[in-house]
DNA sequence: TTGTAAGCGTTATCAT
DNA sequence: ATGATAACGCTTACAA
């Protein structure tokens, strides 16, 4: 059984295609009599308008497109929840692309985007980028654009990201009033805004209580779970190791929690850990692990909200673009007994 | 700046679209010299196809549609991550939708994926769906359908799942073993595949081992962690409680841990927890856990590989439809000091 | 109130 | 070797 297209309708009932599209609307101009049985030879028919077709004459897809790094990363995969609900309930499609932290599948991503036409783009940088040709190219199109979490001061548009020096101020600061001396901080690629913000964050804290800064103690580390793995081993076979460690992602946090439980190293006595995940994940992790939660759920919704919005727009006015700080939370949890 | 069409090239060069056409796609019927002009100038106005078009033409979409419970949920989103993979290394897009275990839900994400046209579906059942003509509805209209994790043999078509019979059976044998007399089952929603074909493994090891069945010990929980969180609670506020709990989800295990941890009840002593999980959250969990692991990734791309086989299928000679089962593995991680 | 025709970008068929 | 035309499904001036 094939899908039903207007013709059908209109070959049955004896009337022109525009007559059929016009009472499938409810154009004023249509006789009420005509229109119900249109509808009702619709209905028989099951028929289903066909959004290719649309598409291609109104140069729109009503889908959105939205990059991630990684899907597979219980922050990307909880925003992009929040991005689908948003997206879900406005009548849009979302197609996903993930650009595995490199900059050049991003540019593929990017132009995939492009081609399909897609009403709008959501991105999260790769931790490789740090040229942002492409994402002019889209504006240049007129493909609005949207941030969320890593984004790039070089594009004007939305923003919605975590507020990332807060948050990693009152993470070090909480690492520093329990008592620790010397706190590493692990951040992902020196390119991304969550790096760099944070360790502004961190420098702040530092001086607030006079702790000198040791830029040894900063360690980089974007990619494979193995790299982290070694950049951690490497930073704890020091001969004075921390005795805290500050991390800026779920992924991170995860490595480095079971690089010191295979090391045997006591959590909260040895080594204090904390750093950012969202709450999900946070729950999973050692009791002991202090996390600074970002809500990945709402920062999908929110930047979603925006790029339809901007979709939508039909004046022409100028947009003012917003760059939207959402606030961390520092969940402390007790050391239940296991 | 507009993006060119064939048009464009041709009115440029005092050509046909239809010469254009051919060039661009290289056909043999045209002059060397011909092609090599239409070719440049592609480049220089940075010509790219216009897959709408196509799709309209050719009413396919070069795009698979997934349904999956919850995209932010680890297992699925690793599937997501294997499907993308193999989808996107063949030429082809993946378009998300969640049914968020709602039945309803389901049926619309199915039109939706109808109406978009797209050239194969991979599904995994929500937990409320126990009807399925949407399906049968699909496989009318001509569009591949694979199952992946969650299926229903109502469908006559690929499977790709893991052992859950041989998983349950090896995992329920381990608590057996290992000493434990009492084994709470809780399962998914009884119409989904994952619980009953666990349930008969945890039947089957029980009998090996001539322990009675206990209908009471098995206990059903499909939706909000909040319902999970009161059938546990009932569990172990019997006057006996189990010794053993054996979950088939993540989600299930984590809040089964989360509970026991907040009654303070010791997790290897007192009650042994195991279940169904992916390796990156096993790795999270409480090490005294007993992973059943489920290969998310591979079941994603043999599912996605399956499909696209069917969608890229010329021939209509019948196809053997393969029931695939991925072998889980029993991890059991030692309880290293915190 | 309804019908006719053009057009969105592309390719296939049938000329030339 | 190349061009003209129709067609994919739909909307929308413009005509009637």
């Amino acid at each position: 059984m094939e899908t039903a297209t207007i013709k059908d309708i209109a070959k049955a009932l004896n009337l022109s295609t525009s007559t059929v599209s016009r009472a499938l609307r409810g154009s004023y101009e249509i006789n009420p009599e005509t229109k119900r049985i249109v509808l009702e030879c619709a209905e028989k028919l099951n028929y289903r308008p066909n959004p290719i077709a649309l598409s291609l004459k109104e140069n729109r897809s009503r889908a959105i497109g939205v990059i991630v790094p990684e899907i597979d990363n219980p922050f990307f995969s909880q925003a992009i929840n929040g991005i689908e609900a948003i997206a879900y309930n406005r009548g849009y499609h979302v197609v996903i692309f993930q650009s595995h932290e490199s900059y050049e599948r991003e540019l593929v991503n990017v132009q995939h985007l492009l081609a399909r036409r897609v009403d709008g783009v959501l991105i999260s940088l790769s931790g490789q980028t740090n040229n942002y040709e492409h994402l002019h190219g889209l504006q240049e199109k007129g493909v609005p654009l949207v941030f969320f979490d890593r984004f790039t001061d070089a594009i004007t548009t939305h923003k919605v990201i975590a507020d990332n020096f807060k948050g990693a101020f009152e993470g070090t600061e909480h690492l520093i009033l329990s008592g620790r001396k010397k706190i590493a901080h692990l951040g992902a690629s020196s390119f991304l805004s969550i790096t760099t913000e944070r360790i502004k964050g961190y420098k702040a804290a530092l001086e607030k209580y006079n702790i000198p800064f040791d830029e040894s103690l900063i360690r980089y580390c974007n990619f494979s779970i193995q790299e982290m793995e070694t950049i951690i081993d490497d930073l704890l076979s020091e001969s004075n190791p921390p005795d805290a460690i500050f991390t800026v992602s779920d992924r991170l946090a995860m490595a480095c929690l079971t690089i010191l439980k295979e090391k045997h190293i006591a959590i909260p006595k040895d080594i204090a850990v904390m750093g950012f995940t969202n709450l999900k994940v946070a729950s999973l992790l050692e009791p002991a692990f202090t996390a600074v939660v970002q809500p990945a759920l709402e920062m999908g919704q929110r930047a979603a909200e925006l790029l339809l919005d901007l979709v939508e727009k039909k004046s022409k006015a100028p947009t003012n673009f917003q760059t939207i700080r959402l606030p961390t939370e520092l969940v402390i949890r007790k050391s239940t007994a296991l």
